[in-house]
RNA sequence: GGGCGCAUAGCUCAGCGGUAGAGCACUACCUUGACAUGGUAGGGGUCACAGGUUCAAUCCCUGUUGCGCCCA
């Protein structure tokens, strides 16, 4: 006997238990089955799950195990990255509790320590998907800094190198001056900020007293200027282009240079050009063959070094006592004593409020500094080619479709990839340098020696590049590093290029992006055929979530309270296409009734002696109900599997609710329970065998998105073992015999009931009064129905007695048309005959509002000449219908009247 | 400034060239032997606005407005 209620919590530990100890989960090489492959998108490892998780693996174990029941060999490649920058932090942290540096402990131990803590505890996450029910093959689990991925990392590097395609450079990088490291221009968030604008003066030299303002937003920077740049056309600066302005505060001598840069509308229309420290100056630099001089360190502090051989002493300007005081002070410290200094020098125009855009890290939240460094660059533009080829060839496609011009926007303006970060967790680059600088770029030291002999002629000392790689610089290679690349494994054979990748758009740049363009160049394949971009999660107001505002629901929260296949199926009916995703706890909690319901089914069934029959063959069903559930189910399946064929979660999900709710519990299981307690044994045992049949079919539709629940009753109910409903075949439609016949019948009988139910409750009959229901003008066939369906009339309408009426319409009887036939229901004394009057009339006025409708379509010329044949004609009979019901209702009003 | 998306019932969202839909919420009734996490019935929408195409537009096109996101 299944219990009163189902228990998510136990089902849920003893299912997941049982799948990965059966593996489950397991992808066969061997078998001979198609394969189906969807790479995990790496959680961090030092990651906890959130509903973003939830809902990107919900959907992807949604995918993977319809896929699975398909019939394919399944690959779903579970994992987690490195996550450089994060991971460092978390265990920086730990160390500074200990009173202790990375510093001071030096590289190697703080690597082991890194790799302690992850073991100890990182990858939690893993732990959480498991909660999910997500299916992933376990023992395929692969790590970014493992040593196989290590290797394909290496790899890849190296030959890049030789290919030109990874270099040194000298440029500007956005540097986050509190992990001082590079970062991606893509982990920069602008953010508007309320700044001031600060109007200094610079004196030009030889002029007397001539000077030119500029306006600034960081006057501390004004150390490192090295010129000043007017636009070419503004004819306030004509004259002062081609000469000099003596620096304030430094007392250098600099340029005053002609550029399309300076806006003359902003500001003063001439700026301050300092190409170390801002992107745009720097190509103002570049283009006038500037120095560059840096006058801040890796913590933005003012370092003095660069420009310190040029400061002058000139009174009233400049003293170099003063820009020593400097030295070391941070930027807003520094920014402070600059701005009292210019004042008190009266070098100070004047200040303006003003909002800016200010770029901060997005993770650690710095304020970012553009600073000129030497890093390892990636020529993202040449292996850019193949990646938009890729998707403009349709190899990719992106559902939706619209993301592809996000891609294309991004790909054709790609900046070079700074890959190299200073840190020490991640993959240190595979790069030696000798005594001289020379770079060796080598697979391991022993071959980086072997190069320096075949240079130097000798053997020299190397040491090796202290800094690592970005961490998606590993990420970009998951598609292939997890199945064994550089090896030539069968895996690689089978499973690339893999069949759907499902993420979000914001790692559309990031990720997505790098996994194309290094799949294209070192597998000479697409990694994937199709890229599923879903929405955010968002709460119900639809406020994104976040730790800040505190309005995050932890979806392990909501399995404890309302069980995963609850969540999975939330998730997956508010999935639509390119729609975010509202979630609260109140969704959940009212498709949990879902699930409640489908479980009270199952028991109805159970507690009638359904139960999994051998041999049931559903072209064997003689009864209408039979034929029409079998029919209904068949139709369910068939827009379920469309529905999942082109990501359409929603209607996956909604198709098998309103198939199983509304068509299953509220009509076939009622239509049964007449049949179950006949004495008809042979009817009552084919519908059982119906009932086990379409039982079998819901629970094979639901498993992929509540696997769970239904595993639970596949093995209560003897449909298979325990824990097997998950590599159960997908359902597949049946042609039934006189299926049309079957529902013809059963969608009149619904009708019938519903307009008895719909008079009574109008008429105020409270349903512990049954009464008879005769019906009028009903042709034989309604009249033969009706009777072969008057148990289930009776107890679902509340009706004592059908037959088809003889002699008149008794006095005080209540009125309904269905089809051909008046549905008249005596009720003498217990309705209000104005009542029934006006209601008669309500549809009387409904129906001629109808009649107009479709009459002033086929009144019209045009449209009888110029429609398709086929919708002039489903009009007429339209017409007709409608006709028909009008008479039929003023019949019913004049004979009561 | 450039690009994209959205606008349909009180709320969340489907839909789609041919009679406007669901869930929730609301109202009324119902402890009928699977289920009150339930059942039955009902009310509720000039489908943002203005043009255009069409026999026919919520749907296609153009513009406007409002909201959101991305890039600069």
């Amino acid at each position: 006997m299944l219990n009163k209620t189902f228990e998510p919590a136990e089902t849920e530990k003893r299912l997941y238990t049982l799948w990965e100890s059966q593996k489950a989960f397991s992808a066969q090489p061997e078998s001979t089955q198609e394969p189906f492959t969807i790479m995990i998108p790496p959680p961090n490892v030092t990651g906890t799950l959130h509903m973003g998780h939830a809902l990107t693996m919900t959907l992807q174990d949604t995918l993977i195990r319809w896929k699975r029941m398909q019939g394919f060999d399944t690959l779903w490649q579970p994992g987690t990255d490195h996550a450089g920058i994060a991971t460092q932090m978390v265990v920086e942290r730990a160390l500074a509790a200990e009173n202790t540096t990375r510093q001071e402990l030096g590289r190697d131990a703080f690597t082991q320590r890194v790799w302690k803590w992850k073991e100890e505890s990182g990858g939690g996450i893993t732990q959480q998907l498991r909660r999910l029910g997500a299916s992933l093959d376990w023992p395929r689990e692969r790590f970014t800094m493992d040593e196989g991925l290590s290797r394909a990392v290496k790899e890849v590097f190296v030959t890049l190198y030789q290919e030109g395609l990874i270099y040194r450079d000298r440029r500007l990088v956005n540097w986050d001056p509190v992990f001082r490291s590079a970062i991606s221009d893509l982990e920069v968030e602008s953010k508007d900020v309320a700044g001031k604008l600060w109007y200094i003066r610079y004196p030009v030299e030889g002029q007397g007293d001539i000077c030119i303002t500029v306006a600034t937003t960081r006057p501390e920077t004004m150390l490192g200027d090295v010129a000043v740049a007017v636009h070419p056309e503004d004819e306030r600066y004509a004259a002062l282009i081609g000469q000099s302005v003596r620096l304030p505060l430094t007392g250098r001598l600099i340029p005053i240079v002609a550029d399309l840069h300076s806006d003359p509308e902003k500001g003063t229309g001439a700026v301050k050009i300092t190409p170390a420290h801002d992107f745009n100056d720097f190509e103002v630099g570049r283009r006038h063959q500037l120095p560059m001089l840096s006058v801040l360190d890796e913590e933005a502090r003012i370092i003095l070094e660069e420009i310190e051989d040029e400061l002058q002493l000139v009174p009233g300007l400049a003293d170099p006592d003063f820009v020593k005081t400097l030295n070391g002070l941070s930027r807003e410290e520094a920014r402070k004593v600059i701005v009292t200094e210019l004042e008190t020098l009266g070098w100070l125009e004047k200040i303006e409020p003003h909002r800016h855009q200010v770029p901060h890290a997005e993770r650690g939240g710095a304020v970012i500094e553009p600073r000129l460094t030497t890093q390892w660059y990636c020529d993202a533009a040449k292996l850019a080619g193949p990646a938009i080829e890729a998707v403009t060839s349709g190899k990719i496609t992106f559902i939706p479709k619209q993301w592809e011009n996000t891609f294309f926007a991004w790909m054709r303006d790609i900046q070079p990839w700074c890959i190299s970060r200073q840190l020490w967790w991640g993959h240190r680059i595979p790069a030696w340098y000798g005594p001289d600088g020379h770079v060796f770029v080598a697979r391991d030291e022993a071959d980086a020696q072997a190069q320096a002999v075949g240079h130097y002629g000798k053997t020299e000392s190397l040491t090796q590049d202290e800094d690592v790689l970005d961490t998606w610089f590993s990420s970009g290679l998951w598609p292939f590093s997890t199945l064994g690349w550089p090896e030539k494994t069968p895996e690689l054979a089978r499973y690339y290029p893999t069949d759907v990748l499902v993420t979000g758009f914001d790692i559309i740049f990031f990720w997505v992006a790098r996994m194309i363009m290094m799949g294209e160049h070192f597998m000479k394949d697409v990694p994937f055929r199709h890229v599923f971009i879903h929405g955010l999660v968002r709460d119900e107001r639809g406020q994104k979530m976040s730790k800040s505002k505190g309005n995050g629901i932890d979806p392990l929260d909501l399995i404890d309270d309302f069980g995963a296949d609850a969540m999975r199926f939330t998730i997956c009916a508010l999935t639509g296409i390119g729609r975010d995703v509202k979630l609260g706890r109140k969704k959940v909690e009212d498709y949990r009734a879902f699930v409640t319901k489908i479980w009270n089914a199952a028991r109805f069934c159970e507690m009638n002696g359904v139960k999994a029959q051998e041999n049931f063959d559903p072209a064997t069903v003689q009864s209408s109900l039979g034929r029409w559930i079998i029919t209904e189910a068949s139709a369910a399946i068939q827009d379920a599997t469309r529905a999942l064929e082109v990501y359409r979660f929603d209607e996956y999900a909604l198709t098998c609710y309103r198939f199983i709710w509304n068509r299953f519990c509220d009509w076939f299981l009622e239509f049964a329970k007449p049949v179950f307690a006949s004495t008809n044994a042979a009817e009552a045992a084919e519908i059982r065998g119906v009932a086990a049949y379409v039982l079998n079919i819901i629970l094979r539709l639901l498993q992929p998105v509540m696997p769970f629940v239904t595993d639970d009753l596949w093995h209560s109910f003897g449909f298979g073992a325990e824990g097997s409903l998950i590599s159960a075949p997908w359902p597949e439609p049946v042609k039934m015999t006189e299926a049309q016949t079957a529902l013809s019948e059963c969608d009149q009988i619904i009708r019938l009931i519903s307009e008895i139910r719909t008079v009574r409750s109008e008429m105020n009959v409270p349903p512990s009064q049954k009464a008879p229901v005769f019906l009028k003008d009903a042709n034989p066939e309604t009249v033969a129905r009706a009777e072969r369906w008057k148990e289930a009339i009776a107890r679902m309408a509340r009706v004592s007695e059908v037959a088809a009426l003889e002699g008149e319409v008794p006095r005080g009887s209540a009125q309904a048309v269905v089809d051909e036939a008046t549905l008249v229901i005596p009720l003498e004394g217990l309705i209000d005959i104005t009542a029934e009057q006006e209601r008669l009339k309500k549809e009387l006025a409904k129906a001629e509002d109808e009649i107009e409708k479709t009459a002033k379509k086929l009144g019209n010329e045009n449209f009888v000449t110029r429609a398709k044949p086929e919708i002039v004609e489903e009009m007429r009979e339209r017409l007709e219908n409608q006709q028909g019901e009008r008479s039929r209702l003023q019949a019913a009003l004049a004979r009561i009247s």
